[in-house]
DNA sequence: ATTTCTAATCTTGCATACAATTCATATATG
DNA sequence: CATATATGAATTGTATGCAAGATTAGAAAT
């Protein structure tokens, strides 16, 4: 389990970093370990005394993740995490798949070894994870290999986008990927992709990338379409009633 | 001309707004208006004072504009307007060119005449601005006409993502569309964009859309190196020495 | 004159206190 | 019985004070 923010600046300054900052992360880490659940409050006073703080760090780490889009702030009513609407979930992973479709590209067309060994390195991890069933180690892995990807396309900036929105939908990668049949789907894809990247082909590293993350959108909003309601009627622009 | 934060849901939530919220875009825009430009400190109690608060508001204002990127906060040593190398600067325009280029995709293949309308509006205010050389009226009708693009996605979270990368573009391509050439030069790139989304060409529209952005980052890239020697030597993959 | 160490000053980080608003409960009223 | 209103409790927003790290200036030494 870990952390690794942006640039991956974080664990050698650790000592450096003030508590906001450091509470910032565990908060985070919270989240993403579902310790807290979307719609959950984080009430500041809580929040404070479970971290053994002020309320006033607690504040600060809240509003940066709320500026992040991480968690919802909302003036005077508090924080939650996010509880995002099937429609916007869908949203989000569409846009990650442009984002990774466009890391793909680039990718292609800037391949170097070092880049290469490392998506290597991280496909392979995720064989044997796949291939022993642990859908937990192979969640891990997962993450590493796109990430490997994000750094391949030599755009750092492209980069620190795909790690944040990657970081927002994990949660909902997590369940998606505890379907045994998806992991080894899942491994096939990256098969796929990592040839296309290698062969240089910028245009089929895309699509098939594209097609791999949107996959999971599609399939997480099956099922939750299948329970949930839509919470948002405000939300955003004009409600996109359909997307698709 | 104005605002409008990422949904466009504060306009009406203003009265409730806190004062952090406030701040947070009275210190955007006067950075954007070029008020603090890069590599300026922006002092706390300076602040506090100019805008006749205590410095907890303001600290919060400042973490959240960091936390998107907007500006650099280094724990224990305040913050400072964010000063991108060229490298990260045109990681950023070749950033943006991705994800507009992702809009027109979308735009195209999901065109309502709503959104179409909108665009033509936008495009036509361009039009009477760039024949009157007009390059302030320009560059304020130019980001309608984006925005329109971006709505026109129907994925109203890339439109959020796209939102918030112009604004943190829009010093430099402001300081770039002074060159009077370039304006009737983007003006007839806007046709030729309109053209393909209303053709309902997912291709032909990305490509436009992406050139019409890059072309922008490159000769801003020449414009700061003047002779563009290193533009991306380092680029990417490891320490990404530069914001946040 | 240059460098290094020290001390004073300035700035940020956090805690506490208080004010303002929202939320919940209960009471009144149709 | 349902709805509306009012009052009290809980929670967030802002100000202030103090402690700790950072920056600068000055003095001492080479």
């Amino acid at each position: 389990m870990f952390c690794q923010v942006y640039g991956m600046e974080s664990a050698d300054k650790v000592h450096t970093m003030s508590q906001a900052f450091r509470l910032k992360q565990s908060i985070e880490d919270a989240v993403i370990a579902g310790e807290f659940l979307p719609g959950d409050r984080l009430d500041e006073a809580s929040l404070a005394e479970r971290f053994g703080v002020s309320r006033t760090p607690i504040r600060e780490a809240l509003l940066q993740l709320g500026a992040e889009g991480f968690i919802d702030v909302r003036p005077r009513r508090g924080a939650i995490v996010s509880v995002p609407s099937p429609t916007r979930l869908f949203e989000m992973f569409e846009t990650m798949a442009e984002i990774e479709s466009a890391c793909g590209r680039l990718a292609a067309r800037r391949l170097t070894p070092d880049n290469d060994e490392a998506m290597e390195a991280a496909h392979r991890a995720c064989e044997i994870a796949a291939h022993e069933g642990d859908s937990e180690q192979y969640y891990a892995d997962n993450r590493n290999f796109h990430e490997a990807i994000y750094r391949a396309s030599r755009n750092s900036f492209l980069a620190d986008q795909a790690f944040a929105l990657h970081k927002r939908l994990s949660a909902y990668r997590r369940i998606q990927l505890r379907a045994r049949n998806r992991l080894l789907q899942s491994l096939q894809e990256h098969a796929g992709i990592l040839e296309a990247i290698r062969a240089g082909d910028e245009q089929l590293s895309a699509t098939r990338l594209h097609d791999h993350v949107l996959v999971q959108g599609e399939r997480f909003s099956d099922m939750v379409l299948g329970l949930a309601g839509d919470r948002r009627s405000d939300a955003a622009g004009s409600r996109s009633g359909t997307t698709r």
